[in-house]
RNA sequence: GGCGCGUUGGUCAAUCGGUUAAGACGCUUCCCUUUCACGGAAGAAUGACGGGUUCGAUUCCCGUACGCGCUACCA
């Protein structure tokens, strides 16, 4: 019987949510539910100098706002609680002490200027970056070189230490990664990570092991920038002796910038235009602000589909899928091992194909803010709808609705009477004046019988239809946009488009 | 520098040894529409390089090049 399938997401509070993490949650997500699984979310809150107010509501808000509710949770609790590692502080020291008991791990003492010190002096151009490793901690102040009464007498005097793990020499580290296969590592080029911080803290390194383990983690994902640390993890999980019970790892691929090479950063938005975050994000410590997809404009759903597809793809073609189908025929081994360049052009396409594929009942709420904030008054959800149902294949990003339905709402205030002036006439000021009795006298006014209305008198005036079409569409709408024009004058209503008319003839006058 | 990972069009990518090397985005042209879109049709554009293995390599192996990642008491 094998185990119940456990993922976690364990972010950093430090800031706002990158594009690269929303698709590891997100396919943390899609592996659980795929298989039935629980998905926690745990804080990684273990370096005290980097909080940051708000950055944990921010990831609650965004995984919400994706559609992504952990199961477990700082915020849902669970039976593996405490999900926040600063909760956690007291069961660290013990696994650290345990490792150094099995001769696994040491105290070190070395200052920070001790350390800067070692890095200068060892610094060649063959090692422009020397590492507190096999070689060196023989040169150091630890737990190794010291004796043990100077060790006892240092640490019981409250002298800040370490603990560092004792890396082995010359043995072969290796594993199967989900997603690369097999990948070994020599340990003599591995140095010797700190596990323990002075201040009682773990580093990432044993609290990942530490509380995966307690949490039961099966599966763990992260990004390929972990890879090198991983002889590191593994070690730690033979030596903690739970190797039966290490998850499966599985580095994914890197999201990359659009030109160049290289992980894609939140300055690459900035510098091209595009956002990064998921949602807006100011930095409370320097007020730097940083655009959200969600306030761009997309819908969840769309960027998640977009998210997904980048670095994964079930082989059938099919691009555009929901959450659901997404988690139907999401499989791990289908992930890519490259990274992928993030394309905003192709992000907007996969916004544009939701936005024509949702209902107008779907975009209502959506869209109504988008106007409201734009002085837009909708009293009416009913006409909303049927705007959104007229104007929706026209709109790539949810803004694009203000320019494509405000003309609905409020009567143009400048028209392109430019485009209209070349082919101008006295017959078609002439048709405009006479249309004006003839339309206010419909009973029925139905796109259909405003055209028919059109047509008789034209024909009557000898004047082509298609000469009166543009003209008439910038006189509602002010511009050459729009659905089509008979449908326009209808929505608006009689009186309306009558207004329209005549202050357009007033223009043009 | 060391270690690790990666490499199919401009971009996302299919292919699990045998195809005219899919499809999508973007781009160009055309059709539809006397608006803008949507939709439809067509086009240009790809296996980093060198060795093997094999009857046959984009696919498997090795090397080279290039790219990226890591090299903190950050994650």
């Amino acid at each position: 019987m094998s185990k119940k399938v456990r993922v976690r997401f364990a972010p950093s509070p430090t800031g706002g949510l990158h594009l690269g993490g929303v698709r590891t949650v997100l396919y943390n997500f899609l592996f659980a539910r795929h298989n039935g699984g629980d998905f926690v979310l745990r804080i990684e809150d273990t370096d005290q100098n980097r909080f940051v107010a708000g950055a944990e509501e921010y990831i609650f808000e965004c995984l919400a706002w994706c559609g992504m509710k952990p199961d477990e949770s700082p915020v849902a609790g669970g039976p593996y609680g405490p999900y926040r590692q600063s909760e956690r502080k007291s069961s660290y020291r013990e696994y650290a002490e345990k490792l150094v008991a099995g001769g696994h791990a040491y105290y070190a003492f070395d200052t920070t200027a001790e350390l800067e010190e070692m890095r200068t002096i060892y610094k060649t151009e063959q090692n422009p970056s020397p590492q507190y490793d096999h070689q060196l901690r023989m040169k150091m102040r630890n737990s190794l070189t010291l004796g043990e009464d100077e060790v006892t007498r240092l640490i019981s005097s409250g002298v800040p230490y370490v603990i560092r793990i004792k890396m082995p020499e010359q043995e072969t580290v290796h594993f199967s990664d989900m997603i690369r296969g097999e990948v070994s590592f020599n340990t003599s080029t591995v140095d010797d990570k700190v596990l323990l911080k002075h201040d009682g803290m773990p580093t990432y390194h044993l609290a990942v092991v530490v509380d995966d383990y307690a949490m039961k983690i099966t599966h763990a994902f992260r990004g390929e920038e972990w890879l090198p640390s991983a002889p590191v993890h593994i070690l730690l999980w033979k030596y903690l002796g739970w190797m039966d019970d290490m998850p499966q790892w599985a580095h994914l691929p890197l999201i990359l910038k659009p030109d160049g090479n290289g992980k894609l950063s939140k300055r690459d938005g900035d510098r091209l235009g595009f956002p990064v975050f998921a949602m807006n994000w100011t930095d409370p410590r320097t007020n730097d602000f940083t655009q959200g997809f969600r306030e761009r404009g997309f819908l969840p759903e769309a960027f998640v589909n977009m998210l997904a597809m980048l670095g994964w793809n079930d082989g059938s073609g099919q691009e555009i899928l929901s959450m659901d189908e997404l988690i139907q025929r999401f499989s791990i081994d289908r992930v890519h091992k490259g990274g992928a360049k993030f394309d905003f052009e192709k992000a907007k396409w996969f916004n544009q194909e939701w936005i024509k594929k949702s209902t107008p009942e779907r975009l209502k709420n959506d869209v109504k803010a988008i106007l409201e904030k734009n002085g837009i008054v909708v009293s009416d959800d009913n006409y909303l709808l049927s705007v959104i149902g007229m104007v929706k294949e026209r709109c790539t990003l949810l803004p694009d609705f203000t320019e494509q339905s405000k003309f609905f709402f409020q009567t143009p205030e400048i028209i392109d009477t430019e485009s209209i002036r070349p082919k101008w006439n006295m017959d078609k000021s002439v048709f405009f004046k006479e249309i004006q009795p003839v339309l206010a006298g419909l009973q029925d006014y139905s796109a259909a019988s405003i055209e028919t209305a059109f047509k008789d008198l034209a024909t009557a005036r000898s004047i082509k239809m298609g000469e009166l079409q543009l003209p008439f569409r910038i006189m509602l709408v002010g511009g050459k946009f729009g659905p089509a024009v008979f449908d326009i004058a209808a929505t608006i209503g009689k009186e309306e488009t009558l207004l329209r008319i005549n202050r357009a003839l007033e223009q043009l006058a």
